[in-house]
DNA sequence: CATCAACGTTTAATATCCTAGACGGATGGT
DNA sequence: ACCATCCGTCTAGGATATTAAACGTTGATG
């Protein structure tokens, strides 16, 4: 996956939240395109590939750059969390390994069909949580997942986010997001 | 200069002394491709491209970060030399705003007629100087061109390079190499 | 001067990419 | 159920990249 353009691209469209019909339209090249190169069905030219990695924006050089295993993660498994305070005061810190994090923590409640609407969030920094009661449908960028008490998340706001509890049980989450002044 | 796949390829190309066709050669290609894509009248495949890279070798994301600007002067002016030392003592430094410098200074004499030959040496390490009297004709890599009395010269020892005096006059150099143990 | 070898460039033919449009599947709203 | 809309994939044809072989130039050699 280290030269594969295919995987590269499908990856960073994705983390951009992007489909291939949006990222073609910004860029000016057909759909069809994009699904050809994701597939590894043809090798673009260098002017087409960068006519696409405008559409992002991103530079050639950051492109092949990027290394796709070094990418955060989005979710975290419960024992996936750091424990940084000790005796009666205890701190689990999510993302613990990820570099240059700065936010406050939160604690949010969603009733039973909470929704935070279909025109995904989209705004700068980057926020993360816990759940600690009910479940949650988070989705980010092209991703989706069910989490349970325990579970985590965590991801840069610029990705279109959702968050819907499509249970009957109230949901209670620990979350966070930065910079503090935007909640 | 910054995007032209063009430019850079040439840039390279040359940097590590190969023709088109030896490129081409060691790559797999035929000659013309590089031609082509050299003088921009194709953008090529980035399989081709990366085909093109593997024969010198270099990566593409070392291909498309290289900044050519930044690519530190092979010939200095007279007037480009700095002044390290006073009084009694002068140290001009050569390519003083290259980073990483480490040579130790040399001064050679080359009597007319003198030549290092045409199989164009190669070795590791850095080398330059500076025309004390006369004048001498250097060849790095693709670059060829005759100095006279206080211009100078700094490049990498693993270019191919070549001194040659073709005039009547003997020529003096005060010149540097590194690492000293191979002089 | 003639010859040879190496260089970068050009051209006609072939291989590959790229587009435009259609297809089947999934999702959400009425 | 139906319709509308989005998704990613596929196919035929035109556009572009790439090859193989020639060309003109330059520098070295006899």
């Amino acid at each position: 996956m280290s030269n594969d353009v295919s995987a590269r691209l499908r990856s960073v469209r994705q983390m951009h939240g992007l489909s291939q019909r949006e990222l073609a339209k910004r860029a000016g090249v057909t759909n069809g395109m994009i699904s050809l190169i994701e597939q590894g069905r043809v090798s673009p030219s260098v002017a087409s590939l960068k006519k696409v990695l405008d559409g992002i924006p991103m530079a050639l050089a950051e492109f092949f750059t990027l290394d796709p295993a070094q990418a955060p993660p989005v979710f975290y498994r419960a024992d996936e969390l750091v424990e940084l305070g000790e005796g009666e005061v205890s701190l689990r810190l999510v993302a613990a390994s990820r570099p240059g994090r700065r936010l406050a923590i939160l604690r949010e409640v969603y009733e039973p069909g909470a929704d935070t609407g279909a025109e995904m969030l989209s705004h700068a920094g980057e926020e993360g949580g816990v759940v600690v009661r009910g479940r949650i449908e988070i989705t980010v960028g092209s991703q989706t997942r069910q989490l349970g008490p325990g579970e985590a998340f965590y991801f840069a706001s610029a990705v279109p986010h959702r968050f819907r509890n499509r249970g009957r049980e109230r949901c209670e989450i620990i979350s966070a997001a930065t910079p503090p002044s935007f909640y």
